[in-house]
DNA sequence: TCCATATTTCAACGAATATTGAAATATAAT
DNA sequence: ATTATATTTCAATATTCGTTGAAATATGGA
């Protein structure tokens, strides 16, 4: 992944109603959702749900089909690999150990064998 | 980290030279680098450059010190971290595998009258 | 066909963003 | 104390963003 395609994932991430909407289709599966139910569980308006459905679908991270009346966006989770493959490459010197102070929180569990970075 | 975060940390990365800003500090280790340096690096503007150092601060993924007249930013491993942990949890399902294509079941079609998840 | 449902398009608007130039501040060197 | 260096602050500006309401489009059912 490039710079600027991180820049607009990022970006397509980087709204609360956004994030809300993709971490919707992420728990809804590889077959998707369709926009009017989207709409009704986060209540948001659906031409300003149409406008953010856009914007991730701009940025690569959802795909839409058609089913009857219904607009069907589901998440793509191989774009969502390629971010944290940039992320991780880019941001944490290659490595996501690099990130992780040596005094880290219980937010899981420390693996036999695993390295304290 | 809490979603509010995230969204924080995301707009903070999602802009062209924040993101080279961020990946520069990554770069440059711990000890972080002085603002002229960067602004030089990358030809930026000192005062615009402010501007984005602040952004970063604000979200959580720099911190500075003052090294003489030089002010000193380094970038903050452990947000780092926290943002890829939520990335993951919260958009990949728990598991980094779920986001990689050969990991998820191929995607058909939605029959009439099935239901949705 | 006519009507209902699902979603999009469009124009408008205020709010936030990124950049610039000029001036201000803080520290160091002479 | 004066001057130079490093960075920030501030006001101004153009651009982009997120939301709304009204109207348009597309499909399905009676």
């Amino acid at each position: 992944m490039e710079t600027s395609n991180a820049v607009a994932a990022l970006a397509a991430l980087a709204q609360d109603n956004r994030l809300d909407v993709f971490r919707l289709l992420v728990q809804a599966g590889p077959e998707g959702m369709p926009a009017g139910r989207v709409a009704e569980k986060l209540d948001i308006a659906p031409n300003t749900l149409t406008f953010h459905f856009d914007r991730l679908r701009v940025a690569g991270l959802v795909t839409v089909r058609r089913e009857g009346r219904s607009m069907i966006y589901a998440a793509r989770y191989d774009s969502m690999n390629a971010l944290l493959g940039y992320l991780t490459e880019n941001c944490c010197q290659g490595r996501a150990e690099q990130c992780k102070p040596a005094a880290r929180e219980k937010s899981r569990p420390i693996r036999r064998g695993e390295q304290m970075a």
